[in-house]
RNA sequence: GGUGGGUUGGCCGAGCGGUUAGGUAGCGGACUGCAAAUCCGCUUACAGCGGUUCAACUCCGCUACCCACCUCCA
């Protein structure tokens, strides 16, 4: 049994599909005008693990994430650049590809984007003109009516007749009937340039929500399981989708909403706008790996802020290391009953709301064991772990490097020195090898090699 | 002002009303020609002040500090 934390109840409550046996869930995607970084793929990372867990326990998935390609700042990126959108946008996207990849995150079964979906969100938002939740404002855009949906506020909690007005409000949103009003659909402005998408409402754009809207309702059905995001993304974003898909079908929109906790740089929250932000791309110039940073990521609950420090990085790479180490000595076989309950605390932790530091602990307990009793038949283990942790079978980046046939020549050497216990010549190979970047290790078996760092 | 979360050993990071989290670092021991790796043991952590309780890091109250959201944001 899967339990989650779903933030419209606030409890932890049974994770089960709603029909036959597959989850049906939406992740806010990125919006493509820079390389995400990586509180981005915190997120990411957490969603790949809810989808790993929602798999593990036997359950069948079909995720989507959306790309946000037409916004503010992706026309002005692509204006200022002076290429067309679709140009701009298309460097993002790839880059966005390429470092899940990085990091193993498995692929989402549906990656719409925005622009590709106009006709249904202009219909979306037809839907909800003729029903009378929504208006044209003098200025052509059109806006949700916030006071004619009942439940708004229910997923954010707030009251709104008890709030602060004015403070972030702009001034010039006078066209707006309340200032709690969303744009639905953006009349187009000379900024936009060449931006623009015809519609009954006149030329313009989507709204930001509409998208996510719109496009979960046509992959997943009008009602579906499961809803994630960044926390920031609670209010007003995931709100809004509420009350935009809600109001338009009278329908339960989505069963449970989970959202992520911030990553943190000296404890503030890591953000484009305030600059303390690292891309995946500048980790791994620093010479970081994919998997080190996706075991960072994962390795604090999700519902609690993460501090990034570097240390945190090399502490990964040792613990792998010693991960590593152990599966090497690893086997098919009958798992040891000590084995299988590590397995039962590790599926335990998992699916009680995702808590991997827990299995993390499990795992390493498992470690332990097998490094003490003999590693043999927990092979099988291991590969059930990393199904949801995807960090110990990490093929795409584990270092298998050929041994030098420089280094080959100076074991060898060794070798005959350890013959005949000359331990003077040995430790001085040892040193020599060491120079060249490579850790001898003698057992009872002979010398074998590791590469450093 | 409203709402939510947090403050755990050198660092990172779980957790529960009474029993070893885990990683990393440090110390001691075993093993080893010496190392490395591994195993064993240790260093008796829970912001402060009250309260409830046989028992509180864990529940309640107050104080301090921190973070997030309140229409850009994973």
């Amino acid at each position: 049994m899967m339990n989650v934390y779903n933030s419209l109840t606030r409890r932890v409550e049974e994770l089960k599909p709603l029909e036959g046996n597959e989850i049906r869930l939406y992740t806010c995607g990125p919006t493509v005008y820079n390389f995400a970084h990586i509180g981005n793929f915190r997120a990411y990372a957490f969603e790949d693990i809810l989808r790993r867990v929602i798999q593990f326990n036997g359950m069948k998935i079909r995720q989507v994430m959306n790309l946000t390609d037409v916004d503010d700042k992706t026309i002005r990126g692509a204006n200022a650049a002076g290429v067309a959108l679709t140009d701009y946008t298309k460097t993002y996207k790839d880059a966005f590809f390429a470092d899940l990849k990085k990091l193993n995150i498995q692929p989402a079964e549906v990656y719409p984007a925005a622009t590709d979906h106009i006709p249904e969100m202009i219909a979306l938002v037809q839907k909800l003109m003729d029903k009378g939740v929504a208006y044209q404002s003098e200025d052509g855009s059109v806006y949700f009516k916030v006071r004619e949906f009942p439940g708004y506020g229910k997923l954010a909690h707030i009251d709104f007749d008890n709030q602060r007005t004015g403070l972030r409000c702009a001034a010039d949103e006078y066209d707006k009937e309340n200032v709690g009003d969303f744009a639905l659909w953006k009349a187009w402005e000379e900024s936009d340039g060449p931006v623009g998408w015809d519609s009954p409402w006149g030329r313009g754009r989507p709204g930001w929500h509409i998208e996510c809207s719109a496009m979960s309702m046509k992959y997943l059905g009008e009602t579906f399981d499961l809803h994630t995001g960044g926390i920031d993304n609670l209010f007003p974003h995931h709100e809004n989708e509420i009350a935009q898909a809600e109001a338009a079908t009278g329908k339960e929109f989505v069963r449970t909403w989970m959202h992520c906790a911030h990553l943190r740089v000296n404890g503030e929250k890591m953000s484009k706008s305030a600059g303390n932000f690292f891309t995946l791309r500048d980790l791994l110039e620093k010479g970081y790996t994919g998997r080190e940073i996706r075991y960072v990521l994962i390795n604090a609950h999700y519902r609690t802020g993460l501090n990034f420090a570097f240390t945190a990085l090399e502490d990964a790479r040792k613990a792998l290391d010693k991960i590593d180490r152990c599966v090497a000595q690893a086997t098919d076989g009958e798992a040891p009953e000590w084995a299988t309950k590590h397995l039962q605390d590790f599926a335990d932790a998992v699916n009680d709301d995702l808590n991997l530091p827990r299995a993390f602990a499990a795992l390493f307990e498992l470690v332990r064991d097998a490094n003490g009793k003999g590693a043999a038949g927990t092979l099988g283990v291991f590969k059930r772990m990393d199904e949801v942790l995807g960090v110990i079978f990490f093929e795409n980046e584990k270092k298998e490097e050929a041994i030098p046939a420089e280094v080959k020549a100076l074991l060898d050497a060794r070798a005959e020195a350890r013959k005949s216990k000359n331990w003077a010549e040995s430790d001085r190979l040892r040193d020599e090898i060491a120079a060249l970047g490579w850790t001898v290790k003698d057992s009872r078996d002979g010398q074998s090699l590791e590469k450093k760092g």
